[in-house]
DNA sequence: CCAGACGTTGTT
DNA sequence: GTCTGG
DNA sequence: CCAGACGTTGTT
DNA sequence: GTCTGG
């Protein structure tokens, strides 16, 4: 699953790559989590046009009446996308890039769980598939809100959780915020991230809180790498 | 036909 | 245990 | 995802 | 809005 990750740097070569104009400066976050507004690019149906926007992290389907009544859809299934009314729509003519840092899992053992921390070997960030949609309230409220498809754990991430985030190559972003791109291409797209493109480390549980949004999180505190068997 | 759900994760 | 808030 | 609350009445 | 269950 992901329900954290972290995105410090900038944007410029995603930027430069959907032919936007510069961008505002954000302030690096080290603990990005549900409910909190993501950045997130996508290919605006209106215009045609790239686009970078804020939305709140937790999908809100358009059709909901109270928005009360469906939090913490952070995440979607790659497997049933297709299936499920919240997604359906939304993976056929909204769908977007959230780009991250790098991002957390939490490893279970008995009582305990451990946080580990992963990030990019190759490239400055990772770029997430992700979901979006726009509900309207009766009062002309206005929610923008995403998710993050996930799928199953690559070799290295299983060792830590049996889930992950799925991650969009550099050379398939335009593929998969093109609106004319068939659902079978798309789907191909949501696949394990290679192994050898990603490392990972333990981290102090400081993470934990959300509250502690700090270099702090992302320093290791033990084991790089988890043991493979 | 209408009513009611619409999600993921993990754990058992 | 379960829900809400971040 | 994890942390933290989990309640009412009335008064300030 | 759209699907499933009754």
């Amino acid at each position: 699953m992901c329900g954290r990750f972290t995105l410090t740097g900038n944007l410029i070569w995603l930027i430069r790559l959907l032919g936007l104009e510069q961008l505002q400066k954000f302030a690096p976050r080290y603990n990005i989590a549900p409910s909190q507004p993501l950045i997130v690019f996508y290919k605006d149906p209106d215009s045609g046009e790239y686009k970078q926007d804020f939305q709140l992290w937790g999908l809100v389907p358009s059709f909901i009446k109270d928005p009360a009544d469906v939090r913490n859809m952070i995440n979607a299934r790659a497997e049933t996308i297709e299936q499920k009314p919240s997604f359906k729509k939304a993976f056929r003519y909204r769908r977007c890039i959230i780009p991250a840092s790098g991002f957390y899992e939490w490893q279970k053992s008995g009582k305990d769980k451990q946080p580990w921390y992963f990030s990019p070997t190759e490239n400055e960030h990772f770029y997430f598939a992700g979901l979006w949609d726009i509900w309207h309230g009766p009062d002309g409220e206005q929610l923008d809100t995403c998710a993050i498809i996930t799928t199953e754990a690559n070799r290295v991430m299983s060792r830590i959780h049996h889930r992950m985030p799925v991650i969009i190559a550099p050379d398939d972003l335009l593929t998969w915020l093109n609106d004319e791109t068939e659902p079978a291409a798309l789907k191909r797209l949501l696949r394990p991230f290679p192994d050898a493109r990603m490392k990972c480390w333990k981290i102090d549980k400081l993470v934990n809180n959300p509250a502690n949004d700090r270099p702090e999180c992302i320093e290791p505190k033990g084991e790089l790498q988890p043991e493979l068997f």
